[in-house]
DNA sequence: AAATTACATTCCTATATAGGAATATGTCAA
DNA sequence: TTGACATATTCCTATATAGGAATGTAATTT
């Protein structure tokens, strides 16, 4: 089987580097496409074909205003892609958290004399 | 040209669902292949397959032990798809906004009978 | 050494791109 | 109406899967 298709999910939507930058760049405020031609720097089709996938997902929004249409991020349908990543955050180690379990091993393998002592690299 | 490689980056490897529930549950503590086979239910060839997208964008970790080998998900690569994901945090409503808000829209509108009530999934 | 166990890799195939080029659609302006 | 402007869509192609089947490889046991 082929891979899911980019607009099976936010999943999918987000691997592709572009479809990133474009969001970032509509997330502050709407914009139309033509802006973001000249922000992201590609195609006009190009930027209309990754419009529609993350249109399709939901990550985007669209309003219509005349000749133009006005994008923006869905900043909500983020959050889950956001709690995923969140669910790992209790296994990586935070720098202040890493220099206090060096140091504990440090004591346990000495003396219990210099107990509060950070070394911040050995 | 087509898509990017699963193994350009992380983005592109968390695309696959599969890959995520490996993830998940290798995050807690490092796993066998066999056991990954059982826990996540698809066959022994993919199950090596997804390990080896993985590994190669360092969401996981090996390790070797006789005729076993022990992964395990490298939680510090997950960070910068959270970071990512996090940049976005200030533009959606937190859960307690939404909820106060939807609470005053009701009270506009409605009854107060139900202020109380939280929908986990809208 | 042979058999077994635990994984990895290779081969094959249907599928879904993503970019470029060309074209279509829709809206405002003169 | 005609033309200009803004955006979407279609067509084409090279490429990278992901799954299934079969096979390869390394370590352990008998």
């Amino acid at each position: 089987m082929a891979r899911a298709a980019t607009t099976s999910d936010a999943f999918n939507a987000i691997a592709e580097p572009r479809r990133r930058d474009i969001l970032t760049y509509l997330a502050i405020r709407e914009r139309q496409v033509g802006e973001i031609v000249t922000a992201v720097g590609i195609d006009q089709p190009s930027v209309s074909k990754h419009l529609g996938v993350l249109r399709r997902v939901g990550l985007v929004h669209v309003r219509r205003n005349g000749r133009h249409r006005l994008y923006r991020t869905n900043a909500e349908a983020i959050r889950p892609l956001h709690e995923w990543t969140a669910s790992f955050e209790p296994y990586w180690q935070h720098a202040l958290l890493r220099v206090k379990q060096r140091a504990e091993a440090k004591m346990k393998s000495k003396s219990e004399s210099d107990r509060n002592t950070y070394k911040e690299k050995p």
